[in-house]
DNA sequence: CTTTTAAAGTTGTCAGACAACTTACCCGCG
DNA sequence: CGCGGGTAAGTTGTCTGACAACTTTAAAAG
Protein backbone atom coordinates (compact mmCIF):
# COMPACT_ATOMS: atom_id res chain seq x y z
CA UNK A 1 0.00 0.00 0.00
CA UNK A 2 1.61 3.16 -1.33
CA UNK A 3 1.90 5.19 1.36
CA UNK A 4 0.52 9.08 1.32
CA UNK A 5 3.02 10.63 -1.02
CA UNK A 6 5.57 11.71 1.00
CA UNK A 7 3.53 14.11 3.35
CA UNK A 8 5.81 16.99 4.94
CA UNK A 9 3.32 18.13 7.00
CA UNK A 10 2.90 21.63 6.15
CA UNK A 11 5.80 22.91 8.55
CA UNK A 12 4.33 26.18 11.56
CA UNK A 13 7.12 27.61 9.32
CA UNK A 14 4.97 27.77 6.29
CA UNK A 15 2.25 28.16 7.73
CA UNK A 16 3.20 31.51 9.53
CA UNK A 17 4.61 32.38 6.57
CA UNK A 18 1.63 32.04 4.16
CA UNK A 19 0.02 33.86 6.97
CA UNK A 20 2.17 36.90 6.60
CA UNK A 21 2.05 36.42 2.63
CA UNK A 22 -1.78 36.70 3.23
CA UNK A 23 -1.54 39.98 4.79
CA UNK A 24 0.72 41.50 1.89
CA UNK A 25 -1.30 39.81 -1.00
CA UNK A 26 -4.89 41.38 0.29
CA UNK A 27 -3.35 44.56 1.13
CA UNK A 28 -3.40 44.68 4.47
CA UNK A 29 0.32 44.90 4.42
CA UNK A 30 1.58 47.37 1.65
CA UNK A 31 4.84 48.27 0.37
CA UNK A 32 7.28 49.83 2.75
CA UNK A 33 5.62 48.71 5.39
CA UNK A 34 7.29 46.92 8.51
CA UNK A 35 6.35 43.56 9.79
CA UNK A 36 5.93 42.32 13.44
CA UNK A 37 9.22 41.98 14.97
CA UNK A 38 10.18 38.26 14.94
CA UNK A 39 9.55 38.79 19.46
CA UNK A 40 5.79 39.73 18.77
CA UNK A 41 5.16 37.12 15.70
CA UNK A 42 6.71 34.31 18.41
CA UNK A 43 4.35 35.70 20.78
CA UNK A 44 1.02 35.51 18.37
CA UNK A 45 2.32 31.98 17.05
CA UNK A 46 3.10 30.54 20.11
CA UNK A 47 6.26 29.12 18.04
CA UNK A 48 10.08 29.33 18.59
CA UNK A 49 11.88 32.07 17.25
CA UNK A 50 14.02 29.66 14.59
CA UNK A 51 10.44 28.57 13.33
CA UNK A 52 9.43 32.49 12.90
CA UNK A 53 12.62 33.77 11.29
CA UNK A 54 12.82 30.67 8.74
CA UNK A 55 9.37 31.85 7.81
CA UNK A 56 10.71 35.49 7.17
CA UNK A 57 13.19 34.12 5.39
CA UNK A 58 11.24 32.81 3.25
CA UNK A 59 9.29 35.83 2.17
CA UNK A 60 12.90 37.19 1.97
CA UNK A 61 14.24 34.70 -0.41
CA UNK A 62 11.35 35.29 -2.63
CA UNK A 63 11.70 39.01 -2.90
CA UNK A 64 8.94 40.06 -1.41
CA UNK A 65 10.19 41.15 2.09
CA UNK A 66 13.92 42.70 2.79
CA UNK A 67 15.51 42.77 6.20
CA UNK A 68 17.51 44.99 7.93
CA UNK A 69 19.45 44.76 10.44
CA UNK A 70 18.73 46.47 13.87
CA UNK A 71 15.49 47.92 11.96
CA UNK A 72 13.42 45.57 11.00
CA UNK A 73 11.76 43.84 8.27
CA UNK A 74 9.81 45.33 5.77
CA UNK A 75 7.70 44.62 2.91
CA UNK A 76 9.66 44.76 -0.29
CA UNK A 77 9.02 48.37 -2.70
CA UNK A 78 8.69 46.20 -5.61
CA UNK A 79 6.84 43.29 -3.81
CA UNK A 80 4.38 43.16 -6.83
CA UNK A 81 6.69 42.44 -9.71
CA UNK A 82 9.88 41.08 -8.31
CA UNK A 83 9.22 37.75 -7.58
CA UNK A 84 7.90 36.99 -11.15
CA UNK A 85 10.65 39.16 -12.50
CA UNK A 86 13.35 37.02 -10.86
CA UNK A 87 11.71 33.48 -11.10
CA UNK A 88 11.31 34.29 -15.19
CA UNK A 89 15.38 34.97 -14.73
CA UNK A 90 16.09 32.08 -13.23
CA UNK A 91 14.37 30.45 -15.83
CA UNK A 92 16.16 31.70 -18.50
CA UNK A 93 19.28 30.52 -17.05
CA UNK A 94 18.38 27.59 -16.76
CA UNK A 95 17.24 26.70 -20.14
CA UNK A 96 19.85 27.83 -21.85
CA UNK A 97 19.84 24.95 -24.49
CA UNK A 98 18.47 25.44 -27.85
CA UNK A 99 14.98 24.73 -27.46
CA UNK A 100 14.93 27.15 -24.46
CA UNK A 101 16.43 30.21 -26.01
CA UNK A 102 13.44 29.47 -28.84
CA UNK A 103 10.73 29.62 -26.11
CA UNK A 104 12.05 32.44 -24.48
CA UNK A 105 12.03 34.22 -27.69
CA UNK A 106 8.62 33.34 -28.70
CA UNK A 107 7.38 34.96 -25.03
CA UNK A 108 9.42 38.03 -26.33
CA UNK A 109 8.66 38.01 -29.27
CA UNK A 110 4.43 38.18 -28.44
CA UNK A 111 5.13 40.57 -25.62
CA UNK A 112 7.28 43.45 -27.98
CA UNK A 113 4.54 43.23 -30.77
CA UNK A 114 1.56 43.12 -28.43
CA UNK A 115 2.93 46.71 -27.25
CA UNK A 116 4.49 48.37 -30.34
CA UNK A 117 0.81 47.34 -31.66
CA UNK A 118 -0.59 49.77 -28.47
CA UNK A 119 1.94 52.63 -28.76
CA UNK A 120 1.37 52.47 -32.44
CA UNK A 121 -2.50 53.06 -31.88
CA UNK A 122 -3.03 54.69 -28.70
CA UNK A 123 -0.10 55.67 -27.07
CA UNK A 124 0.52 59.41 -26.27
CA UNK A 125 3.19 61.71 -28.32
CA UNK A 126 5.19 61.83 -24.91
CA UNK A 127 5.43 58.08 -25.00
CA UNK A 128 6.21 57.73 -28.46
CA UNK A 129 8.93 60.17 -28.04
CA UNK A 130 10.31 58.01 -24.99
CA UNK A 131 11.04 55.25 -27.49
CA UNK A 132 12.76 58.13 -29.93
CA UNK A 133 15.22 59.13 -27.10
CA UNK A 134 16.04 55.39 -26.46
CA UNK A 135 16.84 55.06 -30.04
CA UNK A 136 18.82 58.15 -29.75
CA UNK A 137 20.78 57.17 -27.33
CA UNK A 138 21.94 54.29 -29.01
CA UNK A 139 23.28 56.41 -31.65
CA UNK A 140 25.15 58.20 -29.48
CA UNK A 141 27.18 54.74 -28.27
CA UNK A 142 26.98 52.80 -31.79
CA UNK A 143 31.37 53.16 -31.39
CA UNK A 144 30.77 51.09 -28.10
CA UNK A 145 29.82 47.79 -28.97
CA UNK A 146 29.12 46.71 -25.50
CA UNK A 147 27.72 49.89 -24.42
CA UNK A 148 25.71 49.77 -28.10
CA UNK A 149 24.49 45.99 -26.70
CA UNK A 150 23.25 47.79 -23.41
CA UNK A 151 21.06 50.68 -25.27
CA UNK A 152 19.78 48.37 -27.59
CA UNK A 153 18.40 45.91 -24.08
CA UNK A 154 17.11 49.74 -23.12
CA UNK A 155 15.40 50.15 -26.04
CA UNK A 156 13.11 47.11 -25.83
CA UNK A 157 12.29 47.91 -22.39
CA UNK A 158 11.60 51.12 -22.92
CA UNK A 159 9.08 49.67 -26.03
CA UNK A 160 7.12 48.02 -23.46
CA UNK A 161 7.59 50.57 -20.54
CA UNK A 162 6.07 52.92 -22.89
CA UNK A 163 2.79 50.88 -23.65
CA UNK A 164 2.36 51.42 -19.89
CA UNK A 165 1.47 47.74 -19.41
CA UNK A 166 2.96 46.61 -16.44
CA UNK A 167 2.66 42.65 -16.54
CA UNK A 168 4.46 42.78 -19.82
CA UNK A 169 7.14 45.11 -18.52
CA UNK A 170 7.73 43.10 -15.95
CA UNK A 171 8.34 39.87 -18.31
CA UNK A 172 10.38 41.68 -20.37
CA UNK A 173 12.49 42.61 -17.03
CA UNK A 174 12.92 39.24 -16.13
CA UNK A 175 14.02 38.07 -19.84
CA UNK A 176 16.59 40.81 -19.56
CA UNK A 177 17.39 40.42 -16.35
CA UNK A 178 21.06 39.53 -14.75
CA UNK A 179 20.31 35.81 -15.21
CA UNK A 180 18.86 36.19 -17.95
CA UNK A 181 20.66 38.58 -19.98
CA UNK A 182 21.90 36.22 -23.06
CA UNK A 183 19.36 37.95 -25.05
CA UNK A 184 21.06 40.21 -27.64
CA UNK A 185 24.27 40.36 -25.87
CA UNK A 186 25.90 38.36 -27.76
CA UNK A 187 24.87 39.51 -31.38
CA UNK A 188 26.90 42.65 -31.53
CA UNK A 189 30.12 40.79 -32.52
CA UNK A 190 30.69 42.57 -35.34
CA UNK A 191 30.71 46.25 -35.85
CA UNK A 192 29.02 46.09 -39.02
CA UNK A 193 25.99 44.89 -37.47
CA UNK A 194 25.23 48.11 -35.76
CA UNK A 195 24.10 50.04 -38.76
CA UNK A 196 21.69 47.34 -39.40
CA UNK A 197 20.24 47.16 -36.34
CA UNK A 198 19.68 50.94 -36.17
CA UNK A 199 18.58 50.64 -39.32
CA UNK A 200 15.67 48.62 -38.28
CA UNK A 201 15.03 50.72 -35.91
CA UNK A 202 14.23 53.35 -36.96
CA UNK A 203 12.22 51.97 -39.48
CA UNK A 204 10.17 51.06 -36.40
CA UNK A 205 10.22 54.27 -34.63
CA UNK A 206 9.14 55.75 -37.91
CA UNK A 207 6.11 53.67 -38.52
CA UNK A 208 4.95 54.21 -35.28
CA UNK A 209 5.35 57.82 -35.07
CA UNK A 210 3.29 57.73 -38.41
CA UNK A 211 0.52 55.59 -36.40
CA UNK A 212 1.06 52.52 -38.84
CA UNK A 213 0.50 49.91 -37.04
CA UNK A 214 0.88 47.35 -39.17
CA UNK A 215 3.81 48.84 -40.53
CA UNK A 216 5.14 49.21 -37.10
CA UNK A 217 4.38 45.58 -36.09
CA UNK A 218 6.17 44.47 -39.31
CA UNK A 219 9.22 46.46 -39.45
CA UNK A 220 9.84 44.97 -35.09
CA UNK A 221 9.10 41.11 -35.95
CA UNK A 222 11.56 41.59 -39.10
CA UNK A 223 14.21 42.79 -36.61
CA UNK A 224 13.48 40.33 -34.29
CA UNK A 225 13.19 37.48 -36.36
CA UNK A 226 16.76 38.45 -37.89
CA UNK A 227 18.30 39.11 -34.27
CA UNK A 228 17.49 35.54 -33.57
CA UNK A 229 18.54 33.88 -36.59
CA UNK A 230 22.47 35.87 -35.74
CA UNK A 231 22.46 34.64 -32.98
CA UNK A 232 21.85 30.98 -33.95
CA UNK A 233 24.33 31.35 -36.15
CA UNK A 234 26.82 31.44 -33.72
CA UNK B 1 36.77 39.63 8.72
CA UNK B 2 35.08 42.72 6.98
CA UNK B 3 34.39 41.91 3.46
CA UNK B 4 35.62 45.28 1.05
CA UNK B 5 31.98 45.18 0.08
CA UNK B 6 31.13 46.65 3.53
CA UNK B 7 27.47 47.97 1.77
CA UNK B 8 26.92 44.32 1.36
CA UNK B 9 23.49 43.57 3.05
CA UNK B 10 23.97 39.89 1.91
CA UNK B 11 23.91 37.60 4.87
CA UNK B 12 25.90 34.63 5.15
CA UNK B 13 22.39 32.21 4.56
CA UNK B 14 21.87 33.95 1.16
CA UNK B 15 25.55 33.65 -0.09
CA UNK B 16 24.79 29.77 0.83
CA UNK B 17 22.17 29.78 -0.71
CA UNK B 18 23.27 31.23 -3.69
CA UNK B 19 25.65 28.46 -4.33
CA UNK B 20 23.58 25.19 -4.20
CA UNK B 21 21.18 27.55 -6.50
CA UNK B 22 24.08 27.95 -8.60
CA UNK B 23 24.76 24.34 -8.11
CA UNK B 24 21.06 23.59 -9.35
CA UNK B 25 21.12 25.82 -12.42
CA UNK B 26 24.73 24.26 -13.62
CA UNK B 27 22.79 20.58 -13.22
CA UNK B 28 25.71 19.62 -11.09
CA UNK B 29 22.99 18.67 -9.49
CA UNK B 30 19.74 17.56 -10.79
CA UNK B 31 16.10 16.91 -10.36
CA UNK B 32 15.88 14.35 -7.26
CA UNK B 33 19.35 14.57 -6.07
CA UNK B 34 19.49 15.02 -2.75
CA UNK B 35 21.51 17.87 -0.89
CA UNK B 36 24.37 17.55 1.10
CA UNK B 37 22.90 17.24 4.58
CA UNK B 38 22.79 20.57 6.90
CA UNK B 39 25.35 19.00 9.21
CA UNK B 40 27.87 18.65 6.04
CA UNK B 41 27.02 22.27 4.98
CA UNK B 42 27.82 23.40 8.75
CA UNK B 43 31.29 21.87 8.11
CA UNK B 44 31.85 23.10 4.79
CA UNK B 45 31.05 26.65 5.20
CA UNK B 46 32.89 26.84 8.67
CA UNK B 47 29.15 28.58 9.79
CA UNK B 48 26.18 27.36 11.83
CA UNK B 49 23.05 25.12 11.48
CA UNK B 50 20.66 28.30 11.96
CA UNK B 51 22.14 29.78 9.05
CA UNK B 52 22.14 26.73 6.63
CA UNK B 53 18.67 25.71 7.06
CA UNK B 54 17.82 29.35 6.22
CA UNK B 55 19.68 28.97 3.15
CA UNK B 56 17.74 25.65 2.52
CA UNK B 57 14.50 27.27 3.39
CA UNK B 58 14.80 30.00 1.02
CA UNK B 59 15.87 27.10 -2.02
CA UNK B 60 12.41 25.42 -0.44
CA UNK B 61 10.54 28.60 -0.37
CA UNK B 62 11.07 29.74 -4.46
CA UNK B 63 10.39 26.12 -4.77
CA UNK B 64 13.68 24.64 -5.65
CA UNK B 65 13.87 22.10 -2.75
CA UNK B 66 12.20 19.96 -1.19
CA UNK B 67 12.86 18.33 2.36
CA UNK B 68 11.11 15.18 4.14
CA UNK B 69 11.61 14.99 7.86
CA UNK B 70 13.71 11.59 8.53
CA UNK B 71 15.14 11.44 5.09
CA UNK B 72 17.05 14.70 3.48
CA UNK B 73 16.59 17.43 1.13
CA UNK B 74 16.04 17.34 -2.74
CA UNK B 75 16.34 19.27 -5.50
CA UNK B 76 12.11 19.40 -6.31
CA UNK B 77 11.25 17.35 -9.64
CA UNK B 78 9.73 20.50 -11.39
CA UNK B 79 12.49 22.73 -9.92
CA UNK B 80 12.46 24.37 -13.42
CA UNK B 81 9.09 25.53 -14.02
CA UNK B 82 7.28 25.34 -10.27
CA UNK B 83 8.82 28.78 -9.12
CA UNK B 84 8.10 30.72 -12.49
CA UNK B 85 4.05 29.18 -12.18
CA UNK B 86 3.81 29.76 -8.20
CA UNK B 87 5.39 33.10 -8.76
CA UNK B 88 2.86 34.18 -11.90
CA UNK B 89 -0.13 32.82 -9.85
CA UNK B 90 0.72 34.79 -6.90
CA UNK B 91 1.16 37.74 -9.32
CA UNK B 92 -2.38 37.16 -10.35
CA UNK B 93 -3.64 36.74 -6.89
CA UNK B 94 -2.34 40.16 -6.24
CA UNK B 95 -3.38 42.17 -8.95
CA UNK B 96 -7.20 41.83 -7.93
CA UNK B 97 -7.99 44.69 -9.71
CA UNK B 98 -9.41 45.20 -13.06
CA UNK B 99 -6.60 46.54 -15.16
CA UNK B 100 -4.16 43.65 -13.35
CA UNK B 101 -7.42 41.28 -14.89
CA UNK B 102 -7.11 43.10 -17.96
CA UNK B 103 -3.57 42.93 -18.48
CA UNK B 104 -3.30 39.32 -17.49
CA UNK B 105 -5.73 38.02 -19.85
CA UNK B 106 -3.76 40.02 -22.69
CA UNK B 107 -1.03 36.90 -21.77
CA UNK B 108 -3.48 34.41 -21.75
CA UNK B 109 -4.61 35.53 -24.97
CA UNK B 110 -1.25 35.67 -26.51
CA UNK B 111 -0.43 32.45 -25.42
CA UNK B 112 -3.34 30.96 -26.69
CA UNK B 113 -3.38 31.91 -29.73
CA UNK B 114 0.27 31.22 -30.43
CA UNK B 115 -0.71 27.45 -28.88
CA UNK B 116 -3.53 27.33 -31.18
CA UNK B 117 -1.67 28.07 -34.38
CA UNK B 118 0.76 25.62 -33.68
CA UNK B 119 -1.05 23.25 -32.93
CA UNK B 120 -3.37 23.72 -36.35
CA UNK B 121 -0.19 23.94 -38.31
CA UNK B 122 2.15 21.44 -36.81
CA UNK B 123 0.19 19.57 -34.43
CA UNK B 124 0.60 15.42 -34.47
CA UNK B 125 -2.63 13.44 -34.97
CA UNK B 126 -2.67 12.03 -31.60
CA UNK B 127 -2.06 15.90 -30.25
CA UNK B 128 -5.65 17.06 -31.59
CA UNK B 129 -7.20 13.91 -30.47
CA UNK B 130 -6.23 15.20 -26.85
CA UNK B 131 -8.15 18.36 -27.31
CA UNK B 132 -11.07 16.56 -28.67
CA UNK B 133 -10.55 14.30 -25.80
CA UNK B 134 -10.74 17.49 -23.45
CA UNK B 135 -13.60 18.45 -25.06
CA UNK B 136 -15.49 15.36 -24.68
CA UNK B 137 -14.62 15.34 -20.98
CA UNK B 138 -16.56 18.85 -20.85
CA UNK B 139 -19.39 17.51 -22.73
CA UNK B 140 -19.84 14.63 -19.62
CA UNK B 141 -19.97 17.13 -17.20
CA UNK B 142 -22.32 19.84 -18.82
CA UNK B 143 -24.62 19.08 -15.87
CA UNK B 144 -22.38 20.14 -12.87
CA UNK B 145 -21.26 23.81 -12.95
CA UNK B 146 -18.47 23.30 -10.66
CA UNK B 147 -16.60 20.72 -12.53
CA UNK B 148 -17.84 21.77 -16.03
CA UNK B 149 -15.69 25.25 -14.83
CA UNK B 150 -12.79 22.48 -14.58
CA UNK B 151 -13.21 20.92 -17.45
CA UNK B 152 -13.05 24.00 -19.16
CA UNK B 153 -10.12 24.95 -17.34
CA UNK B 154 -8.44 21.30 -18.23
CA UNK B 155 -9.70 22.28 -21.94
CA UNK B 156 -7.27 25.70 -22.11
CA UNK B 157 -4.52 23.74 -20.29
CA UNK B 158 -4.60 20.56 -22.93
CA UNK B 159 -4.58 23.29 -25.63
CA UNK B 160 -1.11 24.67 -24.40
CA UNK B 161 0.23 21.31 -23.51
CA UNK B 162 -0.59 19.80 -27.17
CA UNK B 163 1.34 22.29 -28.15
CA UNK B 164 4.32 20.86 -26.56
CA UNK B 165 5.93 24.78 -25.51
CA UNK B 166 7.15 23.97 -21.78
CA UNK B 167 7.09 27.60 -20.81
CA UNK B 168 3.52 28.78 -22.27
CA UNK B 169 2.35 25.85 -20.32
CA UNK B 170 3.88 26.84 -17.20
CA UNK B 171 2.41 30.20 -17.67
CA UNK B 172 -0.64 29.13 -18.19
CA UNK B 173 -0.38 26.77 -15.25
CA UNK B 174 0.67 29.63 -13.34
CA UNK B 175 -2.45 31.47 -14.56
CA UNK B 176 -4.61 28.39 -13.54
CA UNK B 177 -3.10 27.90 -10.29
CA UNK B 178 -4.68 27.78 -6.60
CA UNK B 179 -4.04 31.87 -6.31
CA UNK B 180 -4.75 32.57 -9.70
CA UNK B 181 -7.68 31.02 -10.88
CA UNK B 182 -10.45 33.36 -10.68
CA UNK B 183 -10.20 33.11 -14.49
CA UNK B 184 -13.14 31.23 -16.22
CA UNK B 185 -14.33 30.63 -12.69
CA UNK B 186 -17.00 32.67 -12.03
CA UNK B 187 -18.22 32.72 -15.65
CA UNK B 188 -20.86 29.71 -15.05
CA UNK B 189 -23.32 31.39 -13.23
CA UNK B 190 -26.10 30.79 -15.12
CA UNK B 191 -26.58 27.04 -16.90
CA UNK B 192 -27.59 29.25 -20.23
CA UNK B 193 -23.59 29.67 -21.09
CA UNK B 194 -22.74 26.02 -20.90
CA UNK B 195 -24.08 25.33 -24.77
CA UNK B 196 -22.68 28.77 -25.57
CA UNK B 197 -19.17 27.60 -24.23
CA UNK B 198 -19.16 24.09 -25.59
CA UNK B 199 -20.18 25.48 -28.90
CA UNK B 200 -17.46 27.68 -29.51
CA UNK B 201 -14.44 25.11 -28.35
CA UNK B 202 -16.05 22.62 -30.67
CA UNK B 203 -15.65 25.11 -33.38
CA UNK B 204 -12.23 25.66 -32.37
CA UNK B 205 -11.65 22.02 -32.34
CA UNK B 206 -13.22 21.28 -35.75
CA UNK B 207 -11.31 24.01 -37.14
CA UNK B 208 -7.75 22.33 -35.83
CA UNK B 209 -9.23 19.07 -37.18
CA UNK B 210 -9.50 20.52 -40.27
CA UNK B 211 -6.09 22.10 -40.16
CA UNK B 212 -7.46 25.54 -41.23
CA UNK B 213 -5.09 27.75 -38.98
CA UNK B 214 -6.71 30.98 -38.92
CA UNK B 215 -10.00 30.01 -38.54
CA UNK B 216 -9.31 28.15 -35.26
CA UNK B 217 -7.25 31.45 -33.77
CA UNK B 218 -10.28 33.46 -34.70
CA UNK B 219 -12.88 30.88 -33.02
CA UNK B 220 -10.48 31.20 -30.03
CA UNK B 221 -9.98 34.65 -29.68
CA UNK B 222 -13.83 35.01 -29.94
CA UNK B 223 -14.60 32.56 -27.41
CA UNK B 224 -11.98 34.55 -25.34
CA UNK B 225 -12.92 37.72 -25.53
CA UNK B 226 -16.39 36.74 -24.93
CA UNK B 227 -15.21 34.70 -21.83
CA UNK B 228 -13.76 38.39 -20.67
CA UNK B 229 -16.43 40.64 -21.29
CA UNK B 230 -18.62 38.09 -19.91
CA UNK B 231 -16.60 38.29 -16.82
CA UNK B 232 -16.79 42.22 -16.64
CA UNK B 233 -20.33 42.14 -16.88
CA UNK B 234 -20.68 40.80 -13.05
C1' DC C 1 19.56 74.53 18.85
C1' DT C 2 23.12 71.33 17.39
C1' DT C 3 26.15 67.64 18.23
C1' DT C 4 27.60 63.73 20.85
C1' DT C 5 26.83 59.94 23.41
C1' DA C 6 24.32 56.47 25.57
C1' DA C 7 20.54 53.25 25.74
C1' DA C 8 16.98 50.50 23.94
C1' DG C 9 15.31 47.77 20.17
C1' DT C 10 15.88 44.47 16.22
C1' DT C 11 17.90 41.29 13.22
C1' DG C 12 22.07 38.08 12.45
C1' DT C 13 24.71 34.31 14.31
C1' DC C 14 26.09 30.78 17.40
C1' DA C 15 25.69 26.55 20.51
C1' DG C 16 23.41 22.55 22.27
C1' DA C 17 19.63 19.60 22.88
C1' DC C 18 15.55 16.88 22.03
C1' DA C 19 11.57 15.33 19.00
C1' DA C 20 9.69 13.28 14.83
C1' DC C 21 10.49 10.73 11.13
C1' DT C 22 13.03 7.85 7.50
C1' DT C 23 16.28 4.59 6.01
C1' DA C 24 19.08 0.65 6.29
C1' DC C 25 20.87 -2.98 8.56
C1' DC C 26 20.74 -7.03 11.44
C1' DC C 27 18.58 -10.78 13.60
C1' DG C 28 15.41 -14.32 14.30
C1' DC C 29 12.11 -17.25 12.22
C1' DG C 30 10.05 -19.90 8.55
C1' DC D 1 18.48 -19.72 2.29
C1' DG D 2 14.82 -16.25 1.99
C1' DC D 3 12.08 -13.03 4.37
C1' DG D 4 9.73 -10.09 7.74
C1' DG D 5 10.14 -7.37 11.73
C1' DG D 6 12.33 -4.69 14.81
C1' DT D 7 16.12 -1.83 16.13
C1' DA D 8 19.70 1.56 15.54
C1' DA D 9 21.69 5.22 13.01
C1' DG D 10 20.88 9.24 10.30
C1' DT D 11 18.31 13.60 9.07
C1' DT D 12 15.25 17.35 9.37
C1' DG D 13 11.95 20.07 12.60
C1' DT D 14 11.57 22.63 16.80
C1' DC D 15 12.92 24.61 21.16
C1' DT D 16 15.80 27.37 24.53
C1' DG D 17 19.19 30.70 25.59
C1' DA D 18 22.64 33.80 24.62
C1' DC D 19 25.60 37.18 22.40
C1' DA D 20 27.01 40.16 18.31
C1' DA D 21 26.13 43.75 14.92
C1' DC D 22 23.59 47.32 13.63
C1' DT D 23 19.80 50.98 13.77
C1' DT D 24 16.91 54.15 15.88
C1' DT D 25 15.61 57.04 19.52
C1' DA D 26 16.30 59.94 23.12
C1' DA D 27 18.77 62.03 26.53
C1' DA D 28 22.77 64.75 27.70
C1' DA D 29 26.41 67.98 26.78
C1' DG D 30 28.13 72.00 24.38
Amino acid sequence: MPSKRARTKSTVGDRIGREIELAILSGRLRSGDRLPTEEELVARHGSSRPVVREAVQGLRARGLVISRRGSGSYVAADAGTRPLRESLGHYAALRADERGYTELFDLRLMVERFCIRRLALLGEAEDRARLRAALDRMKDEKNDLKRFGEADIAFHQELVAAAKHELFATIMGGLFSDLGRRFAQDSYQRVAQVGQVLFEHEAVVKAVESGDVDLAEQHLVTHLVRSRSEYQKT
